[in-house]
DNA sequence: TCACTCATTATGTATGACATATTAAAATTA
DNA sequence: TAATTTTAATATGTCATACATAATGAGTGA
């Protein structure tokens, strides 16, 4: 706790290089709110002569700000900030030969938190046709839900289609971002095996907890029914 | 819906520019499986010349690397891979300033989700130590509720401790980086005013069913715990 | 063996040049 | 005058070169 925080302090000192410190105030200077999105900043050349760097400084500054999604560059109008995607950029990262195990297992536990809890959004959000939609995918769903254990592209539609319903575009791009993570969290061996085998929640109890219960219900019905995958992590 | 089928074929088409293929290329580099994390990649030249591009542009497509975590540059030893921080990078962008409206009231819609579903991972890892924390934090705690409803230090201790319990690092590293959106969301008028002011269950409340409860009743102690946030989003 | 010096090396920074695309002004035409 | 085309100006994108700086490791000396 205090070692985090010393080394919480010791990043705002200046050991960084010089393209940090002028990220850092570019950064200050899209926050000061006099400035809002769509707004455009001064040119390549006018930053270097402000701060008194060259070009190519103020360039690869510009180039993060852009990576983070925090501007944009037009060829000649120079370049304007933006509302950024903040997850749409993190897609990329998002790899799961590139992450650790550890983090592999945290993103997995973070999905099940997210279905878990979004139970009040859906019920808040839903329609009629969402039901019916949900109806459709889970129309072919075999009886025992053992069978889909395996059926990925299932799987996704399902639970995809909950984080549309719950109207949280920022919830939905981050479970897409998360998919391939799942899938390869499913097919290797860093979760054990699920030791019991025993009967849970299909798609379709959801649906109809759905359509007539209440978020309590829903809770206690998605823990249900992921189940095996929270028994693969506590064991 | 066929729209963003759409949108997502183009960007990969390649209408990006010489700077994006070159970083599509290195991130496939980094992505086969043949590298792993420590390993270190070729040298900024050796890449300028084996693409075929001058060395700004491999310097613009291996700062974008940087940017998102991929990899580190050391003074000699070129660039080696690294498990991405995935949203340590975020935290930038994670700026009340710099998003908009819609994005704001998600991200703080993802917090509620959060807690309210993150109950199975405190129950599992909670220990005696970190119950005897949270008493003290909520010990100064008023009976009555509504007078710490400003008291914003005390929120973010108690309901920090909570994900800290949750054993899960990068939730952890999540909810600091959420922590200015709530802050901006709260004092801003972006939510309407709660209409009802009647009783909820108090930080206290939450602990002792954490102590002595399950995960379902804590789900439900802390919907409620959080309906005014709830109620103010639904409105 | 240890410590120190020093050359090497790869990234960091600076500068100048040209390419390219976009905008805005200018010129042309109806 | 209004609409359209042409042209010129401009800012970013890309390239090339040079030097600074820091980390590494070989080599030297005690």
């Amino acid at each position: 706790m205090a070692l985090e925080l010393i080394q919480e302090k010791l990043k705002g000192i200046e050991t960084n290089s010089l393209v940090d410190r002028v990220e850092a105030r570019l950064v200050e200077l899209l926050q000061s709110r006099q400035l809002k999105v769509g707004d455009s900043i001064p040119k390549e050349m006018e930053l270097a002569e402000i701060i008194g760097v060259s070009r190519t400084v103020i360039r690869e500054a510009l180039l993060r700000l852009r990576t983070m999604g925090l501007i944009e560059s037009k060829k000649k109008k120079g370049a304007v900030i933006t509302s950024p995607d903040i997850f749409g950029n993190l897609s990329k990262s998002m790899n799961p030969y590139l992450l650790d195990d550890n983090t592999l297992r945290e993103v997995f536990e973070l999905r099940l938190v997210l279905e878990v809890g979004m139970a009040d959004l859906l019920y808040n959000r839903i329609t009629k046709k969402d039901i019916e939609d949900l109806r459709n995918i889970v129309w072919d769903e075999t009886v025992n839900a053992d069978d889909q254990l395996f059926n990925v592209s299932h799987e996704i539609a399902f639970h995809g289609k909950l984080y549309e319903i719950s109207g949280n575009q920022t919830m939905r791009k981050f479970q897409k971002m998360l998919l391939p993570v799942f899938e390869y969290v499913h097919e290797s061996g860093l979760l054990k095996k699920p030791a019991s085998k025993k009967k849970f929640i299909s798609h379709r109890g959801l649906v109809d907890i759905l359509e007539n219960g209440s978020p309590e219900m829903f809770r206690n019905a998605m823990r249900n029914h992921l189940d095996n995958h929270f028994a693969r992590l506590f064991e």
